[in-house]
DNA sequence: CAATAGATTTAGCCAATGCTAAACTTTCTG
DNA sequence: CAGAAAGTTTAGCATTGGCTAAATCTATTG
């Protein structure tokens, strides 16, 4: 039997959690930008490029190209200089995240640790729990949340 | 005073938790690297690049290509046609990668998750756990864990 | 010890995500 | 309402991390 057959097996298990890994990395960014615009929308009346690029603290050249992808995936609308809309699968995709996220921060806060830990550390776990692990934080912190 | 001026301050605040999700992201694939060389050498006597490749589920020339740059970064050595090793910064990296991973997946094995869940979920989280979470973890470990 | 099977690397492609500088459009203001 | 300021997009570049197919090296074995 070839040396590299030996371990096939056992390795192809082990293989799983890393393309979860990788396919979680690919819908972490959509996930963030339309949690955000949802955000703008709430709080300001509309969702504009350059407010996104500030709050994300990257270049506005680097979201008006992600936002032509997010476009083609149907998650957003938008047209030359004017503000950016949610599509329904946009707003659906958004309040997803907004739920993990909240369950997340609070977990970590009745968890102990600081205000600013829980808001940094949230914003990359929310991206890489299983509901399972989100429905074991919501229990939690139903029993020890304030 | 401008539009775009007026939040600036508190955008400013904001984007720190997402530069922290970039420079996270970085890291992680290294992260993951040393750790699973560091796992086959120890199991196995020796790490080649055809196991790294089946464990993590990418393809070979994938993995050749990104040693190159770890070797570039200090973190292995190789040399063509044989196996990899991990120079002192590669070993730091490994150690330290695999105390995080332990608190974490202890972690969520005691909060109560299945033993699959754990091992997937934490894949992902220990790369977005500040130090100030992982006491928080490991705190709670050492009262629930089994 | 030569042929071949197996392992590894190279070459060349692609998509995503970042950047700066230049061009263009919109908005404000005198 | 023309010119300037502000906002936005385009162009062009770089890096990372994937892939497949082809080339090359190593090891086995008849
Ligand atoms: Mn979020
Ligand atoms: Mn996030
Ligand atoms: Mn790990
Ligand atoms: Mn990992």
């Amino acid at each position: 039997m070839p040396r590299a057959a030996k371990h096939q097996r056992g390795a192809k298990l082990r293989s799983a959690a890393f393309s979860r890994i990788r396919s979680d990395h690919q819908s972490e960014l959509a996930e963030d930008y339309v949690e955000l615009i949802a955000d703008l929308i709430d709080e300001r009346g509309e969702a504009r490029g350059t407010d996104v690029a500030m709050r994300l603290g990257v270049a506005n050249a680097t979201v008006v190209k992600t936002l032509k992808r997010l476009q083609d995936a149907g998650l957003v609308t938008q047209e030359p200089y004017r503000a950016i809309f949610l599509t329904g699968e946009g707003w659906k995709m958004a309040e997803d995240g907004r739920r993990k996220h909240r369950i997340v921060e609070g977990f970590l806060l009745a968890l102990g640790v600081s205000e600013e830990t829980a808001r940094i550390d949230s914003e990359g776990i929310e991206h890489h729990v299983s509901e399972e692990t989100l429905r074991a934080m919501a229990r939690f912190l139903a029993r020890n949340g304030r």
